[in-house]
DNA sequence: GCATGTGAACTCTTTCACAGCG
DNA sequence: CGCTGTGAAAGAGTTCACATGC
């Protein structure tokens, strides 16, 4: 959604299914931790949110994991699907600014119960370097190639302002990383192959104050003579620190 | 995309040119500060990191703000957008949830310099009541109801632990709040009407992993005998806090 | 002349409905 | 008989290409 579609692979899962797996994963640890044994398409997929049907094609580009007439293994299912997102091998991560977003994220256990690690930090704030933040020393973001190449990272989160945004990323590409988690509120150019998703909340809000507005008011969005926009909006480049 | 798409309005504009808006705000604020004046279809598109033709359809859901052969104007695009989005009111947010990832989004810029204010902060943890953040005092999560309705809050931010959100989500809708945005890695079930957005950092890293391992690897994704899932993964619900 | 706005083609996604198998 | 897996239909979203109007 954010990147480029990336060139899909011979055995091609939808990029749609792809972003609904982390939700059955998860869905299916639910039912394990409750004590479920096997599930059926309905099941699994009130519990991921989703309807039924979605989820027997999703599946099904994966493989026949299901025995008709039973339902699914919850066990054996949450195992393939584990593998086919490629959570068989840890992944290490670096966090690049370490402002209030990102020593949030370094303290994120989600990052540590997946088979994510947070390897390094980096920041360009020379206050910031030295300092301990999650365990971790917060390295000089000048070291950020080294740091890349010795301690394997394979993928980068970029949580600095936006105006150093497209440098960060541009340095993670040349370095070797091909994802990037971008939480700064600018869009990131980077070359074929390397993977963008971004989180990005001013935007979230904005979406939902679009339906709220639609919600409330049942008027037709004409043009009030004396309106005006607040003076907030007109206000430039927020940033992620 | 998270809960059922929302009845449309007669003027019905896209949910993804929606998704868009915001994008298209913020390039817009870009080179408003940069000094442009006007700009083309494809200058836009670029600022944005999306196709011309999609911008220009997108646009036309809104209405015809440009001038054929010449472009849009920067000040009056941005403008038709922010009302569009419904920017002109400021919106009262609450946070529910002050661990980590909560206290950073207190802090987050992105909230005042736009169209939103937080209002209120609310925690169930004693040790965190009465304290401040972000030059707010952490209230009671018990004073939900009363918070909600005094301070008109519009959105509320779920930023609990995962067994916490259902019920946060049930009692800010239940208060009158029409649009949350979940932090917390589970699903949240809302009435028909209620608009949902989700943030979710395992599933974006878990969809980035899977695009890294297609990338690296052209093996196809077969068994291999001894391949086995990292522990981590089948550990359960991680916290958001 | 030139860039917008848009019908039409195309692609991707979701839903339906049922054949097929345990 | 029940539930999966899947063709086929329906629906959304994106891209193309050009008529339109400044």
């Amino acid at each position: 959604m954010t990147a480029r579609s990336s060139a899909e692979a011979p055995r091609g899962v939808p990029e749609a299914t792809v972003a609904r797996l982390p939700l059955y994963l998860r869905a299916l640890t639910t039912l394990a931790d409750a004590g479920t044994a096997t599930c059926s398409s309905e099941d699994l997929a009130a519990a991921a949110g989703v309807n039924s049907a979605m989820l027997r094609k999703d599946l099904s580009h994966l493989g026949s994991y299901g025995t008709r007439g039973v339902g699914y293994d919850v066990d054996h299912l949450r195992y393939e699907i584990a593998r086919e997102i490629g959570l068989t091998t840890d992944r290490n991560v670096v966090v690049v600014g370490l402002g209030n977003l990102g020593q949030a994220l370094a303290n994120y256990a989600g990052f540590r119960s997946r088979g994510f690690r947070v390897v390094a930090l980096l920041d360009a704030d020379p206050r910031m370097v030295g300092s301990t933040v999650a365990g971790l020393e917060v390295r000089d973001v000048a070291e950020l190639e080294r740091v890349v190449a010795e301690l394997d990272v394979a993928i980068g989160v970029v949580a600095t302002p936006a105006t150093a945004a497209q440098e960060v990323a541009d340095r993670l590409v040349g370095a070797g990383v091909a994802a990037i988690l971008n939480f700064a509120p600018t869009v990131l150019t980077v070359p074929e192959g390397v993977e963008v998703r971004k989180v990005d909340l001013s935007t979230e809000l904005q979406i939902l104050a679009f339906h709220e507005q639609r919600r409330s008011g049942e008027y037709l969005p004409t043009d009030p003579p004396g309106s005006s926009v607040s003076p907030a909006v007109l206000a430039g480049g927020e940033e992620v620190r």
